[in-house]
DNA sequence: AGACATGTTGCTCA
DNA sequence: ATGAGCAACATGTC
């Protein structure tokens, strides 16, 4: 389920949650999800929510401790079906709840049925090198059109969508934002990404970065809801709330969508605006 | 019953 | 060495 706008959401339900509230007890289960670290666990007991971020589709949770001990730092990536919950503080651990934090005020509950999700969680003076190695977000000075350009040089017979879909240069980007992206820029998603032109690779930046910004403003910003299911929240102008519906429209124009895999995923597009170039 | 799901990784082959 | 494609992971839903 999520991509960049999800996990910011989601990572402001814990944020809130946790307010500043003492961790009293931690329950985890499901080893498969714990990579490193998850001996550790029960050391966040007495520390207390500090900050969090977010970075691509991960989120870091510093703790700090009550008595001065080193900080700890507690790393969730929600895979395809995770979510972050707050329940009343008397709540039990159910099915596919495999991490939970109880303070005073509330139960923080990580639950994934899927278990393709990661947690991680160090103790230590800086943040986990993981986390520093994260690439720069789409919204940062550091996301040029000439860094986009040549990443797609180098993947010069991959379809664009595929390319799309690559964390170390479209950190947040997953299947649905992709399509997104595409359709506002109006190019084919089995278009190979070495035969884009200049303009289509600055179309592709600028809506890259139009999708993060209306994202995280729409699903991810104060107050928001998820866009779970058919949702209200997602401006019917958007691809997204058309793309699964079968015999969906294209908002724009009212023509068809189509849908097929390409690059491995689903993907949707609107062959009335996404045409390949005629090759040459 | 069978197809499919908003993600990542690790393997194979070129 | 590097890029591209695909199975695998585990479970739920349509």
């Amino acid at each position: 389920m999520p991509e960049l706008a999800e996990v910011e959401y989601f990572r402001r339900v814990w944020a809130d949650g946790l307010a500043a509230k003492r961790v009293l007890r931690v329950e985890a289960s499901g080893r498969r999800l714990f990579r490193t670290g998850g001996a550790l666990l029960p050391q966040l007991v007495g520390k207390h929510l500090l900050r969090s971020q977010t970075a691509a589709k991960q989120m870091l949770f510093e703790f700090q401790a009550a008595g001065g001990t080193q900080p700890g730092w507690l790393g969730i990536h929600l895979g395809m079906s995770g979510e972050l919950r707050i329940e009343p503080p008397e709540y039990v651990a159910g099915r596919h709840d495999h991490l939970v934090l109880w303070t005073p005020a509330a139960a923080a509950v990580y639950n994934d049925p899927r278990m393709f999700g990661r947690v991680d969680y160090q103790e230590g003076p800086a943040a986990p090198e993981w986390w520093t190695r994260i690439a720069p977000a789409i919204l940062s000075p550091a996301f040029t059109v000439a860094a986009v350009a040549d990443y797609l040089a180098r993947r010069q017979r991959a379809p664009i969508k595929a390319v799309l879909l690559q964390q170390e240069r479209f950190p947040g980007i997953g299947n649905w934002m992709a399509d997104e992206v595409l359709w506002r820029a109006a190019i084919h998603p089995a278009q190979p990404a070495g035969t884009l032109s200049p303009a289509q690779i600055k179309a592709l930046w600028q809506q890259c970065r139009a999708v993060c910004r209306l994202a995280l403003r729409t699903i991810g910003g104060q107050g928001r809801k998820l866009p779970s299911g058919h949702n209200a929240e997602v401006p019917s102008s958007w691809l997204l709330p058309h793309r699964w519906k079968a015999g969906g429209k294209d908002p724009r124009t009212g023509t068809p969508l189509r849908r097929s895999t390409i690059g491995g995923r689903t993907t949707c597009w609107s062959p009335a605006r996404q045409k390949l170039p005629r090759r040459s």
